[in-house]
DNA sequence: GTCCATGCAAATGCTTTGCACGTAT
DNA sequence: ATACGTGCAAAGCATTTGCATGGAC
């Protein structure tokens, strides 16, 4: 059993950008300063960022890039295999590029909402198995462990939630107990 | 290697009915007419369903509920641990009721859009190892496999999928070569 | 010069909320 | 009688879109 805390490190800067160019050219599409400014800002750091994330990240580096044409950017983006989105079952969608990163799954801490990446072949095997099993042909997964971190566990907000979470396993055992 | 396909068998008509009045009393909730409605609409079947779906069952059975009271009556479901939600990814939620269901994982098809739900043993194992491993106390998780389920497997719509899925993962396996 | 891209504001679509009235306890 | 619940319509929010102007080619 192997996990994989992958660092994250962009071994070739600016290969993005021609992947980027070349689908634009490939497809009519222009490369302007709005699409190369936020190609940037999204490959100067690789974490998860919700659209508003991205927005804010821009606006401090002194970008004007309005709401529409960053939410235009990033469907291009996705389109061109350079961003995956997440829905981790909060409000916004979570986005992270992808350019030479293998698929990889996400920990997301209740308390702090951090996120952790972790990759296991043994899992990815499992999956595509249980798939195959039932006559599915699968294409894509996506396993999100929620729970709390390491920093957060003595905290107020972690003890928190690991005390409501035990309740909630206490009552849901129970019931699956009335039901047998 | 053990999968497990449930089949949705309510075992114990009524029991919900008790944890939902035992909830409500509680707290000083009211049991209304319409919470009664909704119950007996969302246990008279396991299937997954969005908040339109209900609405729509609803009127079809002849029962008139407002949106508004159907919202609030889905939160207070998942707050007494009687329905549970799932994000897709999709634009909108989806709710089971699972009283006397263990938890299980999902396989979306592409395609038709169906659900299917499957659970092993040793993924969810994995899903806890991994979690630990890295200092993560896991609380809960979910994996969704999506890709093609047998009946679509030959039709139109997925032939295309899975034919586009193949030239992603030409391309990404492209990316990954280069960084390295 | 031709399209495509941009910004703005308005539109969407799901979900939530304020409010005046109705009803379970 | 006293909350709490309900429906309606309006508000919220993330995201998308129509349109007139601006910019890449």
């Amino acid at each position: 059993m192997s996990f994989n805390y992958e660092k994250n490190v962009h071994t070739e800067p600016g290969a993005e950008v021609a992947i980027f160019e070349a689908y634009l050219r490939e497809r009519g599409l222009k490369l302007t300063q709005a699409r190369r400014d936020l190609l940037n800002v999204i490959f100067s750091d690789h974490g998860h960022f919700t659209a508003d994330d991205l927005y804010d990240r821009c606006r401090r580096a002194g970008l004007r890039v309005s709401k529409a044409t960053l939410y235009r950017t990033l469907i291009i983006l996705i389109d061109c295999k350079l961003l995956v989105d997440h829905d981790f079952g909060q409000d916004a969608k979570y986005f992270e590029h992808c350019y030479g990163h293998r698929h990889h799954d996400h920990m997301v801490c209740l308390a702090c909402r951090g996120i952790t990446e972790f990759r296991s072949e043994e899992l990815e095997r499992l999956q595509d198995h249980a798939a195959i099993e039932l006559g599915f042909a699968p294409v894509r997964h996506s396993t999100t462990v929620f729970g709390v971190c390491a920093g957060c566990a003595s905290g107020e907000r972690g003890r928190q939630v690991l005390e409501e979470a035990r309740r909630a396993v206490a009552s849901s055992e129970a019931a699956v107990e009335n039901q047998a």
